[in-house]
DNA sequence: ATGTAAATAAGAATTATTCGCATTTAGAAA
DNA sequence: TTTCTAAATGCGAATAATTCTTATTTACAT
């Protein structure tokens, strides 16, 4: 951190912010981690962004959770798990969608350009909670 | 139709309706195919039930599209193809996720509830207006 | 310096959804 | 039939997420 630090793309902030992290942020989670750095951020910028990296395929709208879309900065194929308690979202990086149900699906659905599969159910952390609570 | 119709319960008729319904419709659908035939429907009624049957475990919330939740009355698993053009949602029966996957998100994320796939793409009937579009 | 197009801030506007509360209904009980 | 009660509903206000508008600022080339 020698320079002055250049003027700082917001833009690219956050496209940096949603790729480190493994939280699939909302909109409003990724405003109110970068505000601190970048004061005069606004949150429509945030929005207007995310909307144009979707456009792009630079990130991926995983789901809607509790009526508010989260983001993923990796766009490699991989599969999600949806805690129904706490609303974490979860990369299953080992598991895909098998070709062959992709194929199926083009062949009689449309032309296919992206799938999306997602689990829900209560995450690692909410059993061990609730059974911490049992054991109380 | 011989008897004069006996009160006719709201709820039945939203379920019956999602239920007989193929393009998985949003709350603002229903409310307006029921409309006319329940002149004293309520939107909010219709939000209402949608919320309790996803609870029952009746209905199920298939995805959201441009921002607008869709329900299929038909709970037997089977996969969705999401036309990113007309915003049809439209059944892929014959398709499913193999067990196996499931196991292995049992395994890797946590206690497994229901599972959600979804491809997307640009439907049949989208691809063919713009063939004629082309030749036109 | 100056011009220009893209990016942004700020907050108003829109839209989907939920909430609060008074009213109505269905069905049981008297 | 009348009365009672809990559930279901209508209605409109409230909320919350997202989009839009417009003036301003920035980056960069001239």
């Amino acid at each position: 951190m020698e320079q002055p630090k250049k003027h700082f793309r917001k833009r690219d902030a956050i496209l940096a912010c949603l790729q480190e992290s493994h939280s699939h942020p909302s909109a409003e989670v990724i405003y109110s981690r970068l505000k601190p750095v970048i004061p005069d951020l606004s949150i429509g910028t945030v929005y207007r962004n995310l909307n144009l990296f979707k456009q792009q395929g630079l990130i991926i709208s995983v789901a809607t959770v509790s009526g508010v879309e989260r983001f993923d900065g990796n766009t490699d194929p991989h599969v999600h798990f949806l805690c129904s308690k706490c609303d974490a979202v979860i990369d299953l990086h080992e598991l895909t969608v098998p070709q062959s149900l992709t194929d199926a699906a083009q062949g009689s659905g449309g032309k296919v350009e992206s799938c999306n599969l997602s689990f829900t159910g209560i995450c690692r952390q909410c059993l061990n909670h609730n059974k911490e609570g049992e054991s109380a």
